[in-house]
DNA sequence: CTAGTCCACTGGTCGGACCAGTCACAGTCG
DNA sequence: CGACTGTGACTGGTCCGACCAGTGGACTAG
């Protein structure tokens, strides 16, 4: 056999699927605008030469990528919304189309988060919000004697209350989403290996020390900690160049 | 008639939504884990007690939030997917919900962002990204005497040099997909009020100072000054009370 | 000119049908 | 005995035709 001509694995195409590549690309191109309406399902089945069904599985797509919106009864057909403005939509696509994000960047990612959210928290910090991360601590050090996944459930407490004193959600979420991001890609490289005793002593350790700084109000400490701690943590899965470069987020 | 109740305008609730909402729920709570697979559509058409049309609707929108996939012939079911970049896109915009999250949260989350991503490109700059910030300056200066939808392209331009110094894309489609729900609502709020010169003005200097504390390597003061260019923004969109949570993000 | 009725048409849902593809398994061949 | 193959019960993809509860514009009566 010639040499491998790299083929690449091929899916099938379903019909509703180029129908919404149609409508985006029309909204894209121009020839679509807010405010504007699409056909009714029944000229888009004309048009399309598809069934009804097809159409509206394309419509579902749409609707829930937030493109249009669909109204029973409305003679004027599904409406092209406006929120898909040029620059978010953009963005949006490229990261769609784009699926390569390294590990290193989604932990990098998570070492800036979780610092700067500290830091805010540390700002913003009472004396009951500093009694409910002393209890968190309790509940990881009790957790160590159980399992890995008991530790990591107070672990996650712990975060809990650091973005409720930073009074910002988004952060919290970003964090838990990128956080399963990562897990899922660490369980793909290896088993399991972060179930060591010593390995949740050494966050325990940590975390301790990142509330004491909090405590002590110095917030530049206590994320220069955090960051410490999510390093040593997951340093070990990506490879030598670009743990380098996570070194150099741990210092501000 | 009485005092305005404050009633919301109601949307029927479809079939098809409910089945994606209980699936998510599933997964949210754990009941469903990625790797694991649904019942096949048939059968979901007698769980759910609605007809197959209905089911596949709902597969089409779970399969367009990267939650599942669906193959032809695999006799084991749609496959849950692991969390992924597209599905940590969609969890961003879901977030992004008005009545979910305040202006002033949203805000503060970018001035985090953006604080952090400079202080991380101040300390891996190199002398040609320095001269690419000067570019986009000179960029900047020009478009204040077109408008200001070229200044904010401008400003994008500058931030994407920003991203790309840090090496973290993440954190660039954060800062964006955040600015363009910010940049709605606002256009919501208000028809358009940012578009005055001297406030052009007053963007460009501080984006100036920032660009000369990076070339200095000083990134705490870069952060700082981005955050207070941030906050003389976006503040007089959000009730006084927030602006003072804002207030307190800006120093470190 | 206004208020009320009416009806064509919309999307939402249903049930049944056919097709091409996939996979597990039983049977066959070496 | 193990490797191969053929088969058949399934899967999802698509289509069709039907019914219903709404919507909104046109039309009519006042």
């Amino acid at each position: 056999m010639a040499k491998n001509p790299q083929f690449q694995p091929v899916q099938p195409v379903r019909a509703y699927q180029r129908i919404v590549e149609q409508v985006e690309d029309a909204l894209a191109r121009g020839d679509l605008a807010p405010g504007q309406r699409l056909p009714s399902e029944r000229e888009l089945v004309a048009q399309f030469e598809v069934s009804r069904s097809t159409v509206r599985e394309a419509l579902r797509v749409l609707e829930s990528n937030g493109v249009v919106r669909s109204r029973p009864g409305d003679p004027n057909g599904p409406e092209i919304l406006p929120f898909s403005q040029s620059a978010l939509r953009k963005q949006m696509v490229r990261l769609a189309r784009v699926d390569e994000l390294t590990l290193s960047e989604l932990i990098g990612f998570r070492m800036i988060m979780d610092g700067a959210a500290i830091q805010v928290a540390t700002r913003l910090r009472t004396p009951e919000h500093l009694a409910e991360m002393e209890e968190t601590l309790v509940a990881m050090r009790a957790a160590i004697d159980v399992d890995f996944e008991a530790f990591s459930e107070a672990d996650l407490a712990f975060h809990d209350v650091i973005a409720r004193v930073s009074r910002n959600s988004l952060i919290q979420t970003c964090n838990d989403v990128v956080r399963g991001v990562v897990l899922t890609l660490i369980s793909d490289k290896v088993a399991h290996a972060p179930n060591s005793r010593a390995l949740m002593l050494e966050s325990l350790e940590h975390h301790t020390e990142v509330v004491d700084a909090i405590r002590a109000g110095n917030g530049h400490a206590a994320a220069r900690i955090a960051r410490q701690n999510m390093y040593d943590y997951y340093a070990s899965y990506v490879p030598a160049p670009e743990q380098e470069t996570l070194r150099a987020l741990i210092d501000d």
